[in-house]
Parts: structure tokens; C-alpha cells; sequence
DNA sequence: AAATATAATACAATCGATTGTATTATATTG
DNA sequence: CAATATAATACAATCGATTGTATTATATTT
């Protein structure tokens, strides 16, 4: 049996009936008797019928697709994202097109282009951190596709989005350490354009003005927080005049690198310097000493993201686009800040 | 400017031509003389005009697409051969559809649906570890869909597929416990309907053999080596009346699960008992002590079924669907093994 | 049994692009 | 300049499904 090609057309005129009503049956329409439709299932499976969804979503004008974009799917917190995400569109009878940005402002271009190609019904996006150049969102916008950020968000108006409060994260990172007593905290930043960034780093700021620490714009280092950057900032950081005793970084990649270098220059963490990460990767808990960092579930900001975007997707045109909700962060408290209570070893 | 939906017709109409005309200038046919083709061009880009790619893949019956299946897009290994894939598939022209099997025999099934009515053009699969029927592969080879397995493949006829050398893999892990002078080595193994597995097992086998040590069947536990699956081995392992000083582990989770479990039974790694993972997780150079493994280039690997995949789709139905490369793949020595050189701490 | 209502199915246009063939316009040649 | 070659564009069918409307077949009512 050769299941090559086979369409509703084929099976109509087996039958001898009419594509329409083969593809009533197909649907369900109560408008195909139960007796034509059992006949007509049956001959479907048995030539292993199975529908092109390309002629079917040209016709409907739509494509029950979301597409994804996100700066890397080997992150934890993405990887977990698109886990909500894809649980979330799967229920609700969505598929869903993952693109990698690989933090590239071209890639991310692209993957727009390719997702409108496709005709996606909606997108769900975490911008790189080459992206300061909003133009490319316009095509979405002009098209009416509805779109919503996740974690990595823009500030522009008539956006939806789907965050933590960033702001207190990085205000109750960098508290912690000061709780820790610690005196002098860098801050290992991304790029300040980046919404998130900038919230964490305010937050931080904040932080040390409530607690009368003195801010302190040589102690921020921004970089787009990879492996090597943590190990570059402790470098920067040990050619301060000052003795640093807190590091607070804006994500955990860089903090856990940072304390590998430390450790390098002979460095104890926490009794010398306290560390406080972002993100809880899995790997945050296994290190030694174990990561404290700020919790921000990437399923459940994935699973709100797409029911908010199904939610204005369903709605049509009407303008709700403008929603913004905040999931909760919090910290966990591991031993890389412990500074006061002794550290089991 | 409301870019809603413009089609060559509308831009067809506008410059009085023949849409026919529209899409050759479109596509840089030189059947349309350089003049025109920039009227046209101009218009569309004035017009913001965006290709739809679901009328063009339909009439052309090519997608220029693949389709994905792994497990799961966290494992390290998984991102990096999806790395490996996008980049190669992008180069040559190709999109990448991603799904996700969550290592359920269901999800894989429903996934091949998916892609299959989306007509995407080949596949690429990592099986799931509930995958022991292999019929749902059958509607790829009716619709002469080239398919090519990376990793996780299925011992069946007629199948490519891109491996690393499991047998010898396992061999090497295994016979480099014992030069470290282990003796009573377990295998922590996945389900061996797996080709991967089976293939490491028999390695492990093999080396025992090798080197005069007895096999014993209780010192291999099957599992689907999740986190959880590593602390109960440990527990199994513990309630054994021979006493343990090696553990050969199919997967890198696995091992450090076991490595933490251990550490908190107060034994010693490796002193006590060495270990060596698989696969290589970005974690396993990192834990303390850090994880001896087998190193498999997942970005290798997807790139070398990418290439292979995309070259037996444009070989049309050619039947070169026989194909098995094999990659190289190599022990990393860490100090999780290091039972006879001091461990620098 | 005729008249009407309703159920079941057929007809035909459509979604937006591609492509083989036909036609018209320009260029070349003798 | 007429005859032919060739370039440029137009025509029309097609990919496979969906869906509003028209038609035929059956059921209901009087």
C-alpha cells in the first residue's frame, strides 16, 4: 500500500462522493451523516490518509502555530520556559516553532521573517542582548500578530509581556549580602539597554542607598554575563583599589564562573567575598559551595506567557495588547553567602 | 501603511502586470527583465509584501524544512546536536522544527504527526527511552521521508543513522576504572531495548572480560538514569553484600546524582569509589570532585545527520537510506577517577 | 398523495503562490 | 523592410483543503 500523496480528493473519488463532504467527515461537521463519515474514516485509515495542514491553514487563514524566539535553548531558564510553553500550546491545540536568537540581533531579524513566512498565529519573544532596535517587531505589529515578551522584555508601548519584578530580585539580592554584612558589593551586570538589566541594577542601587552604602559606578561591571566574563570581572575586580566582600550578579553563568576563578586566586567563598547569582540553574544547587540565587520559574512565566497570548490571539483585533504580569522571584539562600552562620561542610 | 496581508496579486494589480510575472521577479527568475524585476521589488518592499510560505511550500510541495525529535532540548547533549542541526540546516537553506518526546513514546508518535502534516521535508530522531515499537516510523517510509537517526537510533533495516562507538565507549569507561585498580565496578545502565545503552553495557562487559573480572548481573541496575534514578542505585548498590569501589554510569545525570548521594553516606569519590558518567554534561567539569566522562560532540554529531539528511533529500528517492556514520567520542579523565594519582585539591 | 420541511450531499470559489505554455513585443538578420 | 529569432510578459492550471450556496433526497405534516 502506497500511502504516497493521499488526499481527500483521492478518497472522494473511491467513494464516489465529493471532496467537501470527505472533508466534512474529517471534521466532524455534523453536516455528513454518521453512515457516510464511519465509511469514509474507515477508507481514510486504511490508505493511511493523513491531512496537509499546509493547503488546510492557507485556506483558514490560520496556522493554530506560536512561534518561539529566545537567545539560547541550552539555558536553563529557557529550556524550562519552552517547557510551559510548549505544555501550555500543546493543550490548547497549538504547535509551536522554537528559534534560537544565539543572542544575535540578525538572528532574531530572521527569525521573525521566518515565522511570518509560516504564518505563525502568534510569538512569544526573549530578545537578545544585541537588541536595541525595536523596527523588527513592526511587521508583527503591522500584521497584526500578536506578540508577547517573556523574562527579556522591551519597553515599548503597546506590548504585552510576562516578568518578574526584576527591580526587587536584584533589590533583594544585593539586601542579602548587605544583611551578610558585607560592604563593598560589585555588581555583575548585562547590558544596561536591556530592561531586565537595568531593573536589577536599580534595584541594586537601591539596595545600598537604604542600607547608606555608598554606590559606588566602578563596582559595576556590564558584559553579556557568559563564562568568560565572570572569569574577565574578577580579574577587573581584584585590580580595584578597594576589598570587595559581595558579589551580586545579574545572572548565575557568570557568578558560577567568577567563583571558579576565586577559588583560582585562593579566594574563600563566602567567608571572603559572598556570592549571589541570578536564575537557580540546575547546576546552581550542586556547585560547592551551592549557588544562592533569585528562583524565577521559567515554566510558569512559559505557561502564563502563551495563555496570555492565546488568550489575545482568541480575542482578535481587540486591543488588550497591552498587559504586563509579574510572576513572583525569590530568593533562595544557599551557602555561597553564608557569611554569619557557620557553612556545613 | 497597512502591510495586512499583501499578496503578489495586490502588487500585481497595482503595477498592471501578471502575478505570474510578480513571482519569477520575486524568486530573481531571469525570464524578467531587470527593469521590471526592480519595479517590483520596490513596490514590495513598499508595501512591506512577506512571501507566504504555506501557499508557496503547498504548490512546490517542498517545506525546506526538518523536523527534530528529541528526548529533551535541556540535556546538555541535545542543545548542542540542535546547535549542530540549526546551524548546518540553516546554511543549506533548511528550517528547523523542534519537538520534544519528554522521553514518552506518545509525545514521539504525536510529534511525527505533527511534522508529517506539516510536510516537512526530513527528520531527524533521538528516540525516547519508552520507544521500544518502531511503527510509527512506518509513515515516514510510506511517504518516502528520509529519516536519519542521531544518538538514541533503532537497530532496524533500512535506516541511517550518526552514533558514536557506544561499544567501545563503554569499553574505554569501564576498562579505565579498572587500570585505577577498581574491581568491583556496577553499571548504572539505561533500558536496554536501547541500542546506546545495550551497546555501552556490552563495553562494560567486554572490559570486565578483558581483564579477568567476574561479570555479575546484580551489579547492573537499569533505569531511565534520572536524578532520582542515581539516588537509588546508590541505595541498591549500598544494600549489595560486595563491596563497591567502581561505578560506571550510561549517563552523566545519573553519576553526579549518585556522586552527591554518596558524599552524603560519607563515602569518598574516588577514593572510596571512583566514578565515570556519560556524555559530558557543561556540569561535569565543574562539580567537585569534577566527573570523568565520555565526551560525545553533540554539535558534531547534529551537524553530521544534518548533512546526511539533507543529502539524501536531494538524492530524491535514491536509495542510499543505509548510511551509518560513526563519530569519534573519547574519555575525559577528572578527578572523580583519579584513584591512584594524588587529587590536587 | 401532495406540500412542505429538513437532512444529506454536490458544486464551485477560494486561500497565495508556482510554472508550463501561449502570446505579444522587441531585436536580429538577410 | 519583411522574416525570423528571441526576449518579455500574460494566461491558466495546479497544489490540497475549506466553506457558502445550490441541489437532491428523505422525512414530516396535513
Amino acid at each position: 500500500m502506497s500511502t504516497d500523496r493521499i488526499t481527500i480528493h483521492d478518497i472522494a473519488k473511491i467513494l464516489n462522493i465529493d471532496s467537501s463532504t470527505v472533508s466534512r467527515a474529517l471534521n466532524n461537521s455534523p453536516r455528513v451523516t454518521e453512515k457516510t463519515k464511519n465509511r469514509i474514516l474507515a477508507k481514510a485509515s486504511e490508505l493511511g490518509y493523513q491531512r496537509n495542514d499546509l493547503a488546510s491553514n492557507l485556506r483558514k487563514n490560520k496556522t493554530n502555530t506560536l512561534g518561539v524566539i529566545v537567545p539560547r535553548i541550552s539555558r536553563h531558564f529557557f529550556s524550562s520556559a519552552i517547557a510551559g510553553i510548549e505544555e501550555t500550546a500543546y493543550k490548547l491545540g497549538y504547535n509551536v516553532i522554537i528559534c534560537q536568537s544565539l543572542e544575535q540581533l540578525e538572528r532574531e531579524q530572521k527569525s521573525i521573517n521566518t515565522l511570518l513566512a509560516n504564518r505563525v498565529d502568534g510569538v512569544l519573544v526573549s530578545i537578545s542582548m544585541e537588541t536595541e532596535n525595536y523596527d523588527h517587531f513592526d511587521g508583527l505589529r503591522q500584521r497584526r500578530i500578536p506578540f508577547v515578551f517573556f523574562d527579556r522584555h522591551c519597553n515599548i508601548p503597546e506590548t504585552s509581556s510576562v516578568l518578574i519584578n526584576d527591580f526587587k530580585a536584584g533589590f533583594d539580592a544585593t539586601e542579602h549580602l548587605i544583611l551578610q554584612g558585607c560592604e563593598t558589593i560589585v555588581h555583575f551586570s548585562g547590558p544596561l539597554h536591556l530592561e531586565i538589566y537595568k531593573n536589577r541594577y536599580e534595584g541594586y542601587k537601591a539596595a545600598l542607598l537604604k542600607h547608606q552604602l555608598a554606590f559606588n559606578a566602578d563596582l559595576v561591571f556590564s558584559s553579556k554575563l557568559m563564562e568568560q566574563d565572570g572569569v574577565d570581572n574578577v580579574s577587573k575586580m581584584l585590580a580595584l583599589p578597594d576589598k570587595i566582600d559581595g558579589i551580586f550578579s545579574a545572572n548565575d553563568v557568570a557568578a558560577i564562573s567568577a567563583m571558579q576563578q576565586l577559588k583560582k586566586n585562593g579566594i574563600k567563598v563566602p567567608n571572603d567575598i559572598a556570592v549571589v547569582g541570578f536564575s537557580n540553574e540546575t547546576i546552581s544547587a550542586i556547585i560547592e559551595p551551592s549557588l544562592t540565587t533569585i528562583n524565577q520559574s521559567g515554566f510558569e512565566i512559559g505557561k502564563t506567557a502563551t495563555e496570555l497570548l492565546i488568550s489575545q490571539i482568541a480575542s482578535g483585533s481587540k486591543n488588550i495588547v497591552n498587559e504586563r504580569i509579574v510572576i513572583k522571584a525569590r530568593l533562595i539562600e544557599r551557602d555561597s553567602s553564608q557569611k554569619r552562620k557557620e557553612t556545613v561542610d
